[in-house]
DNA sequence: CGGTCCGGAGTGAACGCTCAGTCCGTTATA
DNA sequence: TATAACGGACTGAGCGTTCACTCCGGACCG
C-alpha cells in the first residue's frame, strides 16, 4: 500500500509541527510525536533517518507553501503597489490561518541550526522576492533601501502580529489587515 | 565578603545569557554555565532556586534595560515625530550593541513560558509606550490604528532586522539605522 | 598570641529521569 | 507461507538537581 505509506509520513510530519509549534523543537519528544500521529516510535525512523531529517523535511514543506503564495499572487504585469498589497495580504492571511506552520517556522528560526538553513537557502529562495523589489526601485515608486531592508520593513512586522494575533493580544480582522498592509506600503514606497 | 557574591551571581547570569541566545533555552545545560562562568554546578542553586528562576532573572535584567532606554529617551514635551525617530534609533542601537541580549529575548519569548511571562507583564510594562502612541494619535500625526498594530509595526521590523544584521546577512550603519528608522515613521504617521 | 573551632560558600560525583534512536517479536499483506 | 510494515520495550547518553563533603576566614578560648 503506497497510499498508507504516504499517510503515515505526513501524518507523522503533521503531529510533529503541531507539537513543535506549541512546545518548540527541544520541547517535544519522538514519543509524543508517535502518540499524536497514532503510530509506534520506531515508526518513525522508517520514513525519517533522524529527528532533524523529519524537522527539514517539515520546513521544507512549510517554507514552499509560502513560496507558492507569492508566485500565485504576484503579476509582473500590473503596478507595482497593487502587487505588494495583494502579496502581503495574503501572505499575512497566510500565516494567521496556518497558525501551526508560521509558530513552526519561528521555532525552527530560533534554532541553532535553522540559521544555518537560512544561510545557505536564502539567496536562492527569496530571488522572486528581489526581483520584485528590484522592479519597484527600477520604476521610482519604492525607496531606494538594500533589499533586506525593505524584506525587514515588510515581513517584520506581518511575522510580529501574526504571532500576536495568534497568542490573542491582537485581532487581524480584514479590516486591521488592510490597514496593516497599507501602512507597510507606505513604509517603502518613496 | 559580599562584593564576591554579587560577582558569583552575576558572572553566572552573564554567562547562561549568553549561551542560551546562542544555543537557545533546552540547549544549554547548567553544567556548561558552570564551566563558562568558572564556577562549580552546585553554586548555581546557592544563588537561585531552579534553572526557571535564572532564565527569569536574567529576562528581568534585560527587559529592564529596554524600557530604560525608552525613558531616557521620551520628552513628552517634544514634537511626536522626533520622539519616535529618536526613541526607535536608540532601541535599534540598543539591541544591536547588545546582541546577546537581544537573542536571549527571542529565545526567552518562543519558548512556552515565555508566552505566559508577556501575557502578565505586557499590560503593566508597554503603558509608557502606549501613553506615547496615544499622544500621536490625539494630535492627530499617527494613524487612527489599534496599539498593537502600531508597536508591529514600529519593533517588527526592529527586531527582524537586528537579528539579519546578527547573523550577517545585512549591515546596519549610522546610514541605514535612519532610513530604516524614517521609514518606520512613514508607516505609522497620517 | 597561638591554637582550636566553626559557619557557610563552594564543589562535583551521583541520582532519578527523559530523551533519541534501536531491535526484534508481532501483525498485515500478497 | 514468505515478505514487508509496524509497534513499543529497551538502551545508553545526557539532562537538572541534590547532597555529603572540602575549604577557609574569622571568633573564641587558654
Amino acid at each position: 500500500m503506497e497510499k498508507q505509506q504516504t499517510d503515515k509520513r505526513t501524518a507523522i510530519m503533521q503531529a510533529a509541527m503541531e507539537l513543535i509549534a506549541e512546545q518548540g523543537l527541544h520541547g517535544t519528544p519522538t514519543s509524543q510525536i508517535a502518540q499524536k500521529a497514532g503510530i509506534g516510535v520506531g515508526t518513525i525512523y522508517r520514513y525519517f533517518k533522524d529527528k532533524d531529517e523529519l524537522i527539514g523535511a517539515i520546513h521544507e514543506q512549510v517554507h514552499g507553501q509560502f513560496v507558492e503564495t507569492f508566485i500565485e499572487n504576484y503579476a509582473p504585469q500590473q503596478p507595482v503597489r497593487e502587487n505588494y498589497l495583494r502579496i502581503f495580504t495574503a501572505l499575512i492571511r497566510l500565516f494567521i490561518a496556518n497558525p501551526f506552520e508560521i509558530k513552526f517556522i519561528e521555532q525552527f528560526y530560533n534554532s541553532p541550526y535553522g540559521v544555518a538553513k537560512k544561510r545557505a537557502q536564502e539567496v536562492e529562495c527569496e530571488k522572486p522576492l528581489f526581483a520584485f523589489f528590484n522592479q519597484g526601485k527600477d520604476q521610482q515608486v519604492i525607496k531606494d533601501l538594500p533589499f533586506e531592508i525593505l524584506l525587514g520593513l515588510s515581513l517584520g512586522p506581518l511575522i510580529f502580529l501574526a504571532r500576536d494575533h495568534l497568542n490573542g493580544f491582537v485581532d487581524l480582522n480584514d479590516q486591521t489587515i488592510a490597514a496593516l498592509v497599507g501602512a507597510n506600503w507606505d513604509a517603502i514606497k518613496r
